[in-house]
DNA sequence: AAAAAATAACGCATACATGCTCTAACTCGT
DNA sequence: ACGAGTTAGAGCATGTATGCGTTATTTTTT
C-alpha cells in the first residue's frame, strides 16, 4: 500500500490550524471541547504528525466559524 | 470512540468531485491512474461512502489541477 | 441489440486516524 | 523561583481508509 501522506502539505495546514484558533483566543483545549475531539487529536493535527479525515477539518472549521474551503486557502511555507 | 462522519457533507464532496472530475472529460479509472490512486477509492468517494484523508483530496486536487481549497467550495445539496 | 466502457459492489489485508490516559516539557504571570 | 495553564509526547485499543482483486450492474457506443 502506498503512502500517500504529504508532510509538507500536513505541516502548513497544522500551522494554518494554529494560526486560526490564536485569532479566535482558543486553546487546544476550548477546540478540542467545543468541537467534540480530543485534544490528543487537535495538538497531532497541527504538529502536522497525522493525516487528518476531511469530517475531522468539517467540524474544526465549524467550531471555527469559517467555512472549510478557507481552512485551506493561505498554507503558509514551514520548512 | 464517537463517529464523526457526516454523511451529508462526504455526499456534498463526492458529487463535487465527481463533477471536477467530468468537467475534465476524465473517468474514474483516468483519475485514479494519473493521481495514483485506487480506483475503488475514486468510486468510493464520488459515492460519499467514506471520509477520506486530506492528503488523499490534496493529490486529487493536485490531478485536476485545482487547489484543495477550492475543491471544497461550490458544495452541492444532495438530500 | 450487442459489445464495450464505465461504474458499483463485493471481500480481504494492512496501515493509520482517533480516542483515551498518563507524563513531560514548555510558557506564562505573580 | 514557583505554580498554573498549555502544549508535546508516548502507548494502547478500536474503527476505518486504502489498496487489490473479482464480479455485477449500469451506461455508452456501435
Amino acid at each position: 500500500m502506498i503512502n500517500i501522506r504529504d508532510i509538507v502539505f500536513l505541516n502548513q495546514l497544522g500551522q494554518r490550524l494554529k494560526q486560526l484558533r490564536k485569532e479566535q483566543g482558543m486553546s487546544q483545549e476550548d477546540l478540542a471541547y467545543k468541537a467534540d475531539l480530543s485534544l490528543s487529536q487537535i495538538g497531532r493535527i497541527e504538529r502536522g504528525e497525522i493525516n487528518p479525515t476531511v469530517c475531522t477539518m468539517k467540524v474544526i472549521a465549524d467550531t471555527l466559524e469559517i467555512s472549510v474551503s478557507s481552512m485551506f486557502e493561505n498554507l503558509i511555507d514551514t520548512d
